[in-house]
DNA sequence: GTCTATAAAGGGATAGAC
DNA sequence: GTCTATCCCTTTATAGAC
């Protein structure tokens, strides 16, 4: 509790998410954690027990960050289509504002071990999902709220996800990265579900 | 070209390609990959020069696969919305038949490797991305085509991303996850947007 | 074309000084 | 709490026999 030291173990997860985000686990050695936060890679060792550790920690701090929005963003009270267009709007801000968490969030679903993917479900996502399916239901009753939920946030991510390889792309243009520019098509296209 | 041994690269390579979709480049160890085969690691060494070479090759194999379709998937002459909901059908089985051709192109997209990502804008998805810009614009002319065709192959795309985690999540069912569900669901949503 | 053996480098992790 | 030094294992890659 003392001194400005107490902050070394954050400030390790800090620099560390990023890496794991971009090259995954076994892309990003503990030499080159250490490099990054400026230590010697043994004093890692010091802060976390093993090099797993480091990263389930990294993973649950970059989710936890989150659990706030995901718990919190249909309290509005207002017509589906507006909280629909109020939940577009606060995913793509989120989404944009954090591309390690999309991507850890990928490279774990790719992982595929079943129980992180259990656990990630139940801690992290059940809630918000659910809440999506309802606001789904309400907006557009003819389609299954399950699939209409994961149709909106795939609608939301991917053009994130794409985000480094877009300007390759025919027709591309600036706005087209910019995350009200996606909000608003997104919604376009979705509104014309709900009449 | 005299015996079944002129096959050894060929299955090396048919192999590999789901060991690197699953776990990345550097998940995968060379030695893996030689038992996976049923052969001493050197040997593979006698096929191809090094590691990164064999990993460029299977991306390239992975790639190649789907030239022919990204090339010849819109030659049908009908109503825009009868070749939307072609492309649909035809993505969804694509993308359901080889998971590891979008983890790869995932995790190419994350590792984020300029030179690479041009290269594949370039000689994968040109052609094809231009075509759906194209078809897009004549089926949703009120959108920006860009935009609409990413979101087109996100609605898509991310349903198969998900999969291993889809059946932990609120509202599933196992229909969630066929091919033919899906590309019905993400068809009745698009033609909203026609008319 | 495949093997055994091995070199050379890099990886995770620990011991002990400060 | 961070360092240096080091252990031990795995990794990529090569040399040379068959």
């Amino acid at each position: 509790m003392s001194s400005e030291k107490q902050n070394t173990k954050k400030e390790i997860l800090a620099i560390t998410i990023p890496l794991f985000a971009k090259s995954g686990y076994a892309g990003v050695s503990m030499r080159q954690i250490a490099k990054a936060v400026d230590l010697q890679a043994a004093t890692l060792y010091y802060h976390f027990p093993d090099k797993h550790t480091l990263y389930i920690e990294a993973l649950t701090q970059t989710f936890n960050k989150h659990a706030d929005f995901m718990k919190e963003s249909f309290t509005l009270q207002a017509s589906s289509e507006q909280r629909l267009h109020q939940v577009i709007q606060q995913l793509c801000t989120l989404i944009n504002g954090d591309t390690d968490f999309s991507k850890l969030m990928q490279r774990e679903i790719m992982g595929g071990d079943k129980k992180r993917l259990q656990f990630l479900a139940d801690h992290v996502f059940a809630g918000f999902f659910r809440d999506m399916n309802e606001l789904c239901l309400s907006f557009a009753p003819d389609q299954d709220p399950h699939l209409m939920t994961v149709s909106v946030l795939g609608l939301i991510a991917y053009h994130f996800q794409i985000t480094p390889i877009r300007s390759f792309l025919p027709g591309f243009q600036a706005s087209h990265n910019d995350s009200e520019v996606i909000a608003n098509h997104v919604f376009s296209l979705l509104k014309t579900v709900t009449k």
